[in-house]
DNA sequence: TCAACCAATAGCCAACGGGTTATCGATCAG
DNA sequence: CTGATCGATAACCCGTTGGCTATTGGTTGA
């Protein structure tokens, strides 16, 4: 979910607009993001939806936020990554020692 | 690059099979994956250009293995926000500071 | 109360992406 | 040399996705 998440390139940046510069409204981030407001809107929903921010209802407006700690999976994800290869790099080492012998 | 490339289930799938079990041959990768040859060759050219794995020649068959360093630039990016947030506490902290004086 | 405003939803469309089958080029075995 | 195998490419199909405009639901201010 994640990766899809970010995958696209505008939703992409309207999430680190958010970790940058804190909470915005929609309208705010709507203005600097080149597209319209209900295309903001609807990536807003899939940020909220992956667990990458959150939404406080202020009268009429929202204000969205990053949710940092949902990068902990993928944080999580790339360190596994970079383990299996150093295990196998371990294996290789193992091998050769036993073929040392 | 990496997020989309990263985003597909399928794609990541193979990705992470070659982190866990090193070096593969097209035709080991796709009889584990589910689709066909023609679809695994695809997601690896693309994982390729993502500079997600290098191939290897060896008679009529190809080998591919995950190219680790590949990563790095995700793990920048996690890393990144996450300082943005941790900034922007500081800089809380900061207002709240002098706002104490 | 009513007009204006903010954000979300609905409905639509074009483009993209991932899947397939068919085929081709290259390599190996007999 | 020839037939079989491996992997890449071509051509195509269809579902998804990201964009738009129009509209709706709430909220505010006059």
């Amino acid at each position: 979910m994640l990766f899809r998440t970010l995958a696209d390139p505008t939703r992409r940046a309207i999430f680190e607009r958010l970790c940058r510069q804190g909470e915005q409204t929609v309208g705010a981030l709507t203005s600097q993001s080149g597209v319209s407001q209900p295309a903001v809107s609807k990536h807003l929903g899939l940020l909220k939806q992956a667990g990458l921010v959150r939404d406080r209802h202020e009268g009429r407006q929202t204000h969205y936020s990053a949710q940092l700690n949902a990068l902990a999976p993928l944080m999580d994800w790339t360190r596994d990554m970079a383990g299996f290869w150093e295990s196998r790099f371990d294996d290789l080492e193992d091998l050769l020692k036993r073929m040392d012998q």
